[in-house]
DNA sequence: TAGATTATGTAGACTGTCTACAAGCACGGA
DNA sequence: TCCGTGCTTGTAGACAGTCTACATAATCTA
């Protein structure tokens, strides 16, 4: 059976690293659970590739966001388990209020509020 | 007197097409009247650097989305004016639709809806 | 033993935004 | 006349993050 594939969004530059701390925010995890959390939870619109997962999880744990040690998956293998440093917790906080406040720019301009007398 | 820095956002890569072609819906207007539209209407969130606007339209125009002519501004100067053209509105409803997915995408995964029972 | 699944990783292309610089023209004030 | 300022367009090059494609390894099952 062909699977119908699902319309998916390309990813905006920046928005995967606040995706992945929001994940990290449930508690520890590893890469590919994360990429699949992300893809199960938005209803498999955003689809994780490994080539942009990983370098991303790099990237957030040499600025010190999170935090990684080796143990085992659900399944009995090998995992990087990372969690959420306390600069990781504070950085989420702001790197979700930009995205909120750019989101809400983006519907000014493409929702305007009709002026009155126009 | 010192203007207090309004808090920026950067964009986020590809979002600026379709601002671009959002504001030109409202009609034919040239560059730097496009950028203005944006930061003002945006309530200075977001500000729209020259060497992103100019490289952005050039591209818009190469796709054949929207198409140039010189007249004058309304200060009058030389000014490139650009319009919608009509594979333009078309990309405008589809780009506008993407965008929207995305940021859905990212409310779901941000703004969990909490499981009962859990 | 072959293949699927789970899991991590890298190289290099690509795209779009940013900073920084440049230039032309009109206008007003010194 | 000269200078600064506002309006308008533009480019070069740095930079950042995502993508495709490829690679590895361990475990489980047919």
């Amino acid at each position: 059976m062909i699977q119908k594939p699902p319309t998916r969004v390309e990813f905006l530059q920046g928005t995967l690293d606040l995706l992945i701390l929001r994940t990290l925010l449930a508690g520890p995890s590893h890469g590919h659970a994360v990429a699949k959390h992300i893809q199960r939870t938005s209803e498999d619109l955003l689809q994780v590739e490994t080539g942009s997962l990983y370098p991303a999880l790099h990237r957030l744990e040499a600025k010190g966001w999170i935090a990684a040690s080796w143990e085992l998956s659900d399944k009995g293998k090998r995992a990087k388990y990372y969690r959420l440093t306390a600069l990781g917790r504070k950085k989420l906080v702001t790197e979700q209020s930009k995205w909120q406040a750019f989101a809400r720019a983006m519907g000014l301009i493409l929702n305007p509020v009709i002026e009155e007398g126009q």
